[in-house]
DNA sequence: TAGATTGTTAATCGATTAACAATC
DNA sequence: TAGATTGTTAATCGATTAACAATC
């Protein structure tokens, strides 16, 4: 609590990285590998790998490098996947049940609890075989029991009545879809945001850009 | 050309909220707008805000900010969204048809021309109104007429495969939405990384560092 | 004119890289 | 032991912030 030391988000970031690249290793049944070989692959420096990963303590084997599994085993706990977090969708629109039907969110320790959505031909149904819920069950909801992550992929107008409802609801991450513009706030849950918007036309600027 | 310099990716990222939130501006028929009231309503700098905008060229008013619609309009011209830029959507899956059906890439300037895929029960149907082609079919139809942005929507298994038909293919940009790394080479295509993978477990890991 | 705010140069800060002692 | 590679400290680089002259 007291050695809490800041982490930067490039190197959290970073660290998701890690372990997805240590899956291609595991696919291939290679169990051990150096900072210098992890480099090349992912086109990062052996330094900043090291560096990265000291942050969060040592995992290596001087001389020898890292064991694949077992270090990816640390990043998974680093990484909050044994936290037996759970996870709320918000909106089921195609974006939301997009994310209800395709992504792994088990494969990776979250469990879906419940979804949200205010159309009355949805609330009352199962999804996927998990409820759906009228959004002002939120708070009732998870008063009785809480939610760690709202996944936001309402309509950006719906936002700004959702997120006071999720801060109220103590919720510990906002995973954000929608383009509205959330800033975290000292004592308010984390977020993070997928802006498709900023995404593409980061993309089209850097070919715009190139084409100068 | 050879007066080009670089620009660098966070600055090109920010251009993009630049965008977005001066659409917040006009909702609220607000038309100007100085760097200080920005950087207020988006958590940055007025400082930064400046240099940022300072490095495509000067669209402020000396003594009274920027006019939103005029700056508005150079972003856009700065984001690409005036080239006319075409895209395919590769892969029609949950995430690949939640794009086609409720990302408004046209409101921006992009236009789907056609869609790929591999399930026999798709190609040659449409789906929005697109045609559906098989991904064999995409050299010789790219080179009758070429399109500009890849959108990479398949399984990651499949990407190995097709990232080289589209670099062969001359494609401008991948925006790329399997856990595939795919790393830019000169001369190939620029890439856009939505790895939601990343992003839901950088979430987690900041939770779960706010609770050490 | 006086006040306000830009665009830009200079200073600071943080993140990445290099180097190397420790050690398996 | 000799060779290899980590973890960490120090050096460098780039990005952000501060400051201010220019000017509307």
């Amino acid at each position: 609590m007291n050695e809490e030391k800041y982490i930067s988000k490039s190197v959290i970031r970073r660290m998701s990285l890690y372990y997805r690249y240590l899956d291609t290793l595991l696919e291939k049944q290679i169990y051990s590998v150096t900072s210098e070989t992890m480099a090349s692959q992912t086109k990062l420096t052996a330094s900043q790998i090291r560096q990265d990963l000291s942050t969060f303590g040592r995992f290596g084997r001087v001389g020898s490098g890292y064991d694949v599994k077992e270090l990816q085993d640390r990043l998974a706990d680093i990484l909050g996947m044994n936290q037996g977090y759970t996870a709320a969708v918000i909106g089921l629109g195609h974006l939301g049940s997009m994310l209800v039907y395709s992504f792994p969110f088990e494969k990776y320790g979250i469990r879906v609890t419940e979804l949200y959505d205010i159309d009355p031909k949805l609330v009352g149904t199962k999804i996927a075989d998990l409820p759906v819920y009228s959004i002002e069950e939120l708070p009732r909801q998870w008063n009785e029991c809480p939610v760690d992550i709202a996944v936001l992929a309402c309509p950006k107008s719906a936002a700004a009545d959702i997120v006071p409802l999720l801060t109220d609801a103590k919720v510990k991450g906002i995973w954000n879809f929608t383009n509205a513009n959330l800033h975290e706030k000292d004592g308010g849950p984390t977020v993070e945001n997928i802006h498709l918007f900023d995404s593409l036309f980061t993309l089209c600027c850097q070919m715009n850009c190139r084409d100068l």
